[in-house]
DNA sequence: CAGCATCCGCGAGGATACTG
DNA sequence: CAGTATCCTCGCGGATGCTG
């Protein structure tokens, strides 16, 4: 992590690209959720506080847009659809657990 | 990481602690150019990429208050203050690398 | 059960101008 | 140089209701 004094324009630190992924009011926990395994739409809602179906339900498209999650639609009536982690979702643990270890220092 | 399948009312992961610290526009890089030391007001402000002044000031207000840096003012005409990371804010640091970490490895 | 359409409140962050 | 005050825009996330 070394730089210069220069006056930057463009320049953005990579950490906030990751920032990116995980920012949004649902994320974290969906993703942290669907860690053990997939979950149906549903069953991800109940596990989440107080989502509004119409919220989870963009954020799971925005999320699964984003490469970190993929939706499985099994086609049947009753419709069933489940989602789960992207090996791209799965790598985002260690950032989980980094920041989850420093709520757990700070106090 | 073990959790139940009960529904979950309150609940949520550790992760987001960390996450309230770090969103923002400009926090991820205000920190980041303040590991390696103080910077003053105007220094930061060339660094970060097209800030507003006001947006600046009001979101190294934010951290302050949030316990990430501290201010010192210097008490001079004309007026000179700089920011420096506190024990907490420099805590960060894996953090932000693990984050850092996961960005790169993503292409 | 899963998803979309519509409407809306609210706050983050930017533009601009002024002060000590 | 550092900070504050005013005004404004834009998009997230919520509320509600309808569809297959």
């Amino acid at each position: 992590m070394a730089h210069d004094e220069s006056p930057h324009d463009g320049w953005h630190c990579p950490a906030e690209r990751t920032l990116e992924f995980l920012s949004g009011k649902w994320r974290p926990m969906v993703i942290y959720w669907l860690m053990d395994g997939p979950l149906r739409f549903n069953a991800l809602q109940r596990r989440l506080g107080g989502v509004t179906h119409r919220t989870l339900s963009k954020t799971l498209k925005e999320m699964e847009s984003d490469g970190l999650l993929s939706r499985r639609d099994y086609g049947e009536i009753p419709p069933r659809v489940d989602y789960s982690l992207t090996e791209k979702g799965r790598s985002l643990r260690p950032v989980l657990e980094a920041m989850a270890a420093w709520a757990e220092a700070g106090r």
